[in-house]
DNA sequence: TTCGATTTTGACCAAACAGTCAAGTTTTGA
DNA sequence: TCAAAACTTGACTGTTTGGTCAAAATCGAA
């Protein structure tokens, strides 16, 4: 037909115009589903800060859930990469110094989709139950067994795996989901450059001094 | 007036009928705004929860906000206990092992107080904006002044203050707050008895390690 | 330039929701 | 026992919200 839209650059087979779009839309789903979650957000204001009107927002996305499992399953093709990195048969010491990093770094380079994940949890995880119960949980119970072998090689002192990572992800997320909370008791200084690079030594020295072996 | 409650026997001057609503609604808020937050929640689920139809439940509380409020201003009350108790004129190491104990029991009590926490940190904190800028950082800095002195004495390793307690926060905290993760990824260990006492020896290990002078 | 496909939106609809009200029921203590 | 106060709720209102639709505007490649 002609007059057709040139989608061979497209490996979705989409326009130039909707890849544009749905970016912009899932771009303020992320932000106010971080803040609001599902059932408070809003479709006008999710479409305001897109820079579209309603309807044209649900021409891309039909439904206010379609949209926030849009933006969830953004956030999860990622989420898992930090720990799935951590290589068995490295040094523990530095693969648990490098997964600690990766964790903190994309705490701070992607705030709203640590939230957006904090804020699924909070809900009773309706949309994530099975990534949870099947990634999630196969994912760590394989770095839980990488671990528990650290510790009984003596390399690592004795500490149950599970809460480990529970104590590294809670470190490090946590800079980014209450992040309100830090500078309302920092003050300028949690604006100041550095600040991040700051929380990721305190985090590195507490948790790695903490699993470090006799 | 013949036939008024007495109400001489309640300090708020609160007949046995309020009190026993006023507590049903705080105890349905509370659920129902740790899921879902403020713009989440329905009055209707609320008033279901509280086992009353929807005017009775305005009739004590005129609106939705009011009871969040409400609600949120039982959590704080609580809240800051733990760390008002950290004595600096105690044992450093002691002093935080009895912190993070107390706020660990915190979170296993009262789950749902954690969460509307949480939940109103990823919304932006606008109705604790003020307790976070007053009450909150005069007291974090009060025990961060604490736990310099100690460092500075060489009772405790050579780190930030501010982030040993954020780390402490975040551990303990996020054993309510992602409670749904951590059943996820558990499976029946997380309902088994002594799971909390197991992660409350796991985060002490790890944190106390962490920061004991070499 | 053209024309078919795509994109856009103002106006609108129906349902959901917060909150109201009049009237009935229950409580309360003299 | 009684009457005033307190409590309760079905029916309702007005607003908000998710979503629809017809028609206009724009895109895009021939």
């Amino acid at each position: 037909m002609s007059g057709l839209p040139d989608r061979s650059g497209d490996p979705e087979g989409r326009t130039r115009i909707q890849n544009r779009n749905r970016e912009a839309i899932l771009a303020a789903g992320r932000e106010v589903f971080a803040r609001h979650g599902l059932r408070g957000a809003r479709l006008d204001e999710i479409a305001e800060r897109a820079g579209m009107s309603k309807p044209n927002l649900l021409y891309y996305f039909p439904r206010k859930q379609d949209i926030y499992v849009a933006v969830l399953e953004q956030v999860l093709k990622d989420w898992l990469m930090p720990l799935d990195a951590l290589d068995p048969d490295g040094d523990p010491v530095e693969e648990l110094r490098r997964y600690i990093t990766a964790k903190m770094a994309l705490s701070v380079a992607q705030p709203e989709a640590s939230r957006l994940f904090a804020g699924e949890i909070l809900a009773g995880a309706p949309h994530i139950a099975s990534f949870l119960e099947n990634d999630l949980r196969e994912l760590v119970k394989r770095k839980a067994g990488t671990i528990r072998r650290w510790v009984d090689e003596g390399r690592l002192a004795p500490i149950d795996p599970y809460h480990l990572i529970f104590t590294i992800w809670a470190t490090t997320q946590h800079y980014a989901d209450f992040d309100v909370q830090i500078r309302a008791v920092l003050g300028k200084q949690a604006g100041k450059p550095g600040f991040h690079d700051q929380a990721a030594q305190a985090v590195l020295s507490i948790v790695l001094k903490g699993i470090a072996p006799r």
